[in-house]
DNA sequence: CAAAAAGGTTGACTTTGTCAACTAAATATT
DNA sequence: AATATTTAGTTGACAAAGTCAACCTTTTTG
């Protein structure tokens, strides 16, 4: 059992930390998609070619909702899927065209975005705050 | 312009936090109240007597969403509210014991999930993991 | 080959959240 | 003091987001 004064500041810090992203992630808003839509086109901009399958895998989605959102970014002509040709169930997904500017333009409001956060802190805490970022990722992604 | 590899930095533990936090948040499942509404709840547990007011601006809620979250929590006994003395408007919230003793759930479980993932580190990382957290926090909540 | 498993689709549905119109109380304006 | 404006909360109607289960097809396993 780890020490209970631990655990408070853990839980602490996800609240935290859950708070400052819903209130970045508001943001998001006067985009043409959600955040589980973002979090999709995203991956499929990092990973061109992933499967549905690895899509809810990965980002911890529905089947069905999977399937009807990437139809729909299909018919908008964001995304183009391909039959696999190891396995004929798997369509290999990746960003088309507009679907490659509508990521230039999220990503860049996402900077800027990012931009005004960092630019209110000086260098020091910047340098402070990114280590510590730098930190959790390494110590939680094991 | 801050330079552009500490914004990519910023953003990548962004996505990483989300996604992290959304592992976690599934554990919110099989509890009778969906996130929102434990936010709701907890803030409720931190400072009774608070407003739908005030939830709605700390929490970054809909009015009409919180009224009804309330009545719905009124009506389960979790919640009970007042008039305000000053204000004839407003009702003060607290939770009532059935409230308390369903937070207390709440926050047992969610401290077995804390402990379950501080415990999968080593004390040297478990240290390193929350000094971040608290730099973090103590660099971004200015 | 037959059975089971896995990727994906679809319809029906629930949950979650939003919007705008409204009431009543408080505050500001003349 | 009377009127206008603003604010807390409520409500109906609705939209968005997400879930579930049945189903088809292809692949894998026994």
């Amino acid at each position: 059992m780890t020490n209970s004064t631990e655990i408070d500041r853990f839980r602490h810090f996800n609240r935290f930390y859950t708070n400052y992203l819903g209130l970045l992630g508001n943001h998001l808003y006067e985009s043409p998609v959600n955040l589980s839509e973002a979090r999709v086109l995203f991956e499929l901009d990092r990973c061109p070619g992933a499967s549905a399958r690895d899509l809810r895998d990965r980002l911890g989605l529905d089947k069905g909702y999977v399937s009807r959102m990437v139809k729909r970014f299909v018919r908008q002509g964001w995304v183009e899927e391909r039959a696999s040709a190891e396995d004929g169930r798997v369509k290999e997904l990746r960003l088309a065209q507009p679907g490659d500017a509508l990521m230039a333009g999220l990503h860049r409001a996402a900077a800027e975005q990012a931009d005004r956060a960092l630019a209110a802190l000086a260098p020091a805490e910047r340098k402070r705050l990114l280590d510590a970022m730098a930190a959790i990722e390494s110590v939680l992604s094991r």
